[in-house]
DNA sequence: TGGGCGATTGGCT
DNA sequence: GCCAATCGCCCAC
């Protein structure tokens, strides 16, 4: 595909909104799935607060320092994993975190995975339990029609990163407006309740 | 070396 | 709306 990693190395201001349409295929021994991007969230490395690179580098977002179009998977809260796409020039620790998607192709594979047939790709784990994506995937090349991107949408919406104690006044969330496939909003779980 | 906490989800009140 | 599940990460001891 013509400009593709290029494209994906401006400022992830710049770049989240445009992953909004694009396609994400994987396909395992069980088959492939693919899936819309509806929702996305911009990470913007060591100025962020709210990134996993924010403090540098660690084994764990080593891979958000390399070269972008790249997957960035995490495993969180004991039991799910979330993706990003790697995005800005090698060396800056920016990523767009996948937070929600339409299935396009393998809906009977996802709907396996998922054990249920509604909200497949709602949501960020969701969403990499329906691909099949895991640790394993850590690291991914998305070249050669892994992720394919679209134009840049017309109708996007922005507004606070979801679940984020740091930083959750920055709109870096952007979605396809309207899009029943969205993610609900949820701020994340204050510690200190006291006024 | 230990413990608090998290870019979440699903089930229950 | 509330909360448990569940464990790797990271930093303060």
């Amino acid at each position: 595909m013509p400009g593709w990693p290029e494209s994906l190395t401006g400022g992830v201001l710049d770049v989240a909104p445009r992953l909004l349409g694009a396609v994400l295929r994987h396909s395992t021994a069980d088959g492939p799935v693919a899936v819309r991007i509806t929702e996305v969230e911009a990470y913007d490395g060591p100025n962020d607060p709210g990134s996993h690179a924010f403090r540098g580098r660690t084994a764990r977002n080593a891979v958000m320092f390399g070269p972008p179009g790249r997957l960035y998977v995490y495993f969180t809260y004991g039991m799910h994993f979330c993706a990003n796409v790697v995005v800005g020039p090698e060396g800056t620790p920016s990523a767009v975190l996948l937070r929600a998607g339409e299935v396009v192709e393998g809906r009977e594979l996802a709907e396996r995975r998922r054990r249920t047939t509604r909200d497949l790709a709602r949501g960020p784990a969701r969403l990499c339990q329906a691909l099949g994506i895991d640790l394993r995937h850590n690291g991914l090349d998305l070249a050669d029609g892994t992720l394919t991107l679209g134009s840049r949408p017309a109708d996007v919406s922005t507004g606070p990163r979801v679940g984020l104690r740091l930083a959750h006044d920055r709109p870096w969330r952007f979605w396809l407006t309207g899009d029943p496939t969205v993610s609900k909003y949820r701020p994340a779980k204050r510690r200190d309740p006291t006024p």
